[in-house]
DNA sequence: CTTAGGATCGCCT
DNA sequence: GGCGATCCTAAGC
């Protein structure tokens, strides 16, 4: 399998396309993780991206290869997970904003602090802290430990929404959600 | 159920 | 020095 059909992914493809095709798809980190049910598109020409300025030290990850991790820190505290997209230079990437706890729930409850299954991974901050989302994963590939990506199975049912958090193009619709997940970080509507 | 504020630190100006 | 692709808690309705 190339890397390029990573998970059935199209990972050449702009990034509310690679956003919308991740929803269903397994990751897990050392064999803990479960199904993306939420994710968000940010490209270099939206001035909502982290890599909206170019490249810096912090988002050079952005602009390399896709198929690649974005690893950044949250308001000093929350280590989130993004999966670079689109060839190398376009600083396109998507946020895995949820996920369905399928694998490792005891590690995860443990790192969580929480049996809450729905509070687990539903949010961009607290699927890092499930699955130990650090710094050291920044840029590194998704095809090999420790990271493992599946293909999702059959076709899932894509809601689109606002994404969350942002201050500029708010009105952009690239946020997407598996459509009646529980799982979600904030209801779609 | 909704809103408001604090925590906390690396990055950029 | 200011600010954030967030989360948690507490208080108000």
């Amino acid at each position: 399998m190339t890397q390029k059909q990573l998970a059935g992914i199209d990972w050449d493809a702009d990034s509310p396309i690679v956003a919308r095709q991740l929803i269903g798809v397994t990751v897990l980190i050392d064999g803990v993780g479960g199904r993306i049910v939420e994710t968000e598109a940010y490209d270099g020409e939206d001035p909502a991206s982290h890599s909206f300025a170019g490249p810096t030290q912090r988002n050079i990850a952005m602009f390399g290869p896709p198929a690649h991790a974005y690893v950044y820190l949250s308001h000093g505290i929350h280590w989130c997970l993004n999966l670079v997209c689109r060839e190398a230079g376009h600083g396109a990437g998507v946020l895995i904003r949820a996920l369905a706890p399928d694998v490792g729930v005891d590690q995860m409850i443990a790192r969580r602090g929480t049996p809450d299954l729905r509070n687990l991974c539903s949010g961009p901050g607290k699927l890092g802290q499930a699955i130990a989302v650090t710094r050291a994963l920044n840029g590194l590939p998704l095809d090999a430990p420790p990271f493992t990506l599946i293909a999702a199975q059959g076709t899932a049912d894509v809601v689109t929404g606002q994404r969350i958090g942002i201050s500029k193009a708010v009105d952009q619709p690239w946020r997407f959600g598996l459509a009646g997940s529980p799982y979600v970080s904030r209801p779609f509507r």
